[in-house]
DNA sequence: CAACAATCCTACCGATGGGTAGAACATCGG
DNA sequence: CCGATGTTCTACCCATCGGTAGGATTGTTG
């Protein structure tokens, strides 16, 4: 499991915020230029240190990029981690889920999506370790939108495109959502997780 | 206005042949492995030639990536342009522009996003470029939207939002688009257009 | 205070890769 | 056949930047 939950060195207090504050600096700077624009030379400056500090808390510069990748990508793709027999309908589930979805994407802009960006930066092992991620999320997923759709609450054609669609909005957020906008983050969620809804073809039953 | 419809150079006839095959083979290769991951040197091997037979066609790498992005920009935000009467109700554009722009993403595959996934590559002018492209295509989309709710055929809150929305479907669409896929282009742009139809909360009127 | 470990620095290296100087070759009009 | 223009090559340069060796500093423990 690649980074973010094992230690590999034995941690005082100390060390977990030296390592937060680059990871804090370096994820600024890898969203405003990209992971190759960006140098440790650069990393360094900002947080008024030298390169040896950094390579003493980290191996080398993809460990710092796949480290502040690990935690968002978690975050979102277990979204649809629901308690062994939670006794909801389906199409509560997946609504629960996508806004889940939505608001951690939110909150870990602009580092949730690095891994679509610039996925040629990570070691293999690490792709694919984000891959089973992400099949896990839509693994959960497909099956709950097409039993939804048996229970009658959702209306859709095909189960993948369908799912691949509501995801597409929190997926593309990082192209326009700027934290300092109009909307606060709850109220921009909101929103989404309406449209999102739209996407899957939720029925509404009772009152409108 | 970056390159791509002014010569820079008195061309032959020949010249724009060794120019387009340079662009597909840059083409791929920035695709698979980003900008600053391909070199030149892999490049020019796989077109069998060396560098300055490249930097004879191009000032330099940058201007490869910008050139290859121009097309697919002016496709893909020139969706929304109609003839100056159009007589069809704003709904129909709206939903016409949509399919438009969701047939030019999958056909200009995987050239279409590059600006989304790696800004920072192009120059100022550039960017600023295609952020006025960008403007051009939602500065229409929005009236479109809101002149189709006053006439009753779509139904939406906030107006932004929801272009944003509608418009992730195409945009999220490099994350997992393959052209080897289970369903062909046409059938993908039918399924895609008719979940943005949703997401704007389109109409159903007379038959269903 | 001695001894040791953890932390962070100065100073440097080496490779990668974008880009170029200048020559060779081809083509073509006259 | 000659010069001029367009096209492509060989061979090379050099700035950048990730990464490191080894030492200084600080804290900590017996």
């Amino acid at each position: 499991m690649p980074q973010g939950t094992g230690r590999q060195r034995a941690s005082t207090a100390g060390t977990d915020v030296q390592r937060e504050r680059i990871l804090q600096v370096a994820t600024r700077l890898f969203a405003a230029q990209g992971y190759a624009n960006t140098t440790l030379a650069q990393i360094v400056r900002e947080l008024g240190v030298t390169k040896p500090f950094v390579y003493y808390y980290f191996r080398d510069k993809q460990e710092i990029f796949e480290t502040l990748s690990w935690r968002p990508a978690v975050e979102c793709f277990t979204s649809l981690d629901f308690a062994e027999h939670d006794p909801r309908r389906a199409s509560e589930k997946v609504m629960e889920g996508l806004e889940r979805l939505i608001r951690a994407t939110i909150a870990h802009h602009p580092a949730a999506f690095f891994p679509y960006r610039e996925p040629q930066v990570y070691r293999p092992e690490y792709l694919a370790a984000v891959r089973k991620l992400a099949n896990h999320f839509y693994d959960r997923l497909c099956p709950l939108l097409e039993q939804a759709r048996r229970d009658g609450d959702l209306d859709f054609r095909d189960t993948r495109i369908t799912a691949l669609a509501a995801c597409s909005l929190p997926g593309f957020l990082y192209t326009w959502y700027r934290p300092d906008g109009r909307l606060t983050p709850d109220a921009l969620a909101a929103e989404l997780a309406q449209l999102a809804s739209r996407v899957i073809g939720l029925q509404q039953r009772g009152t409108r």
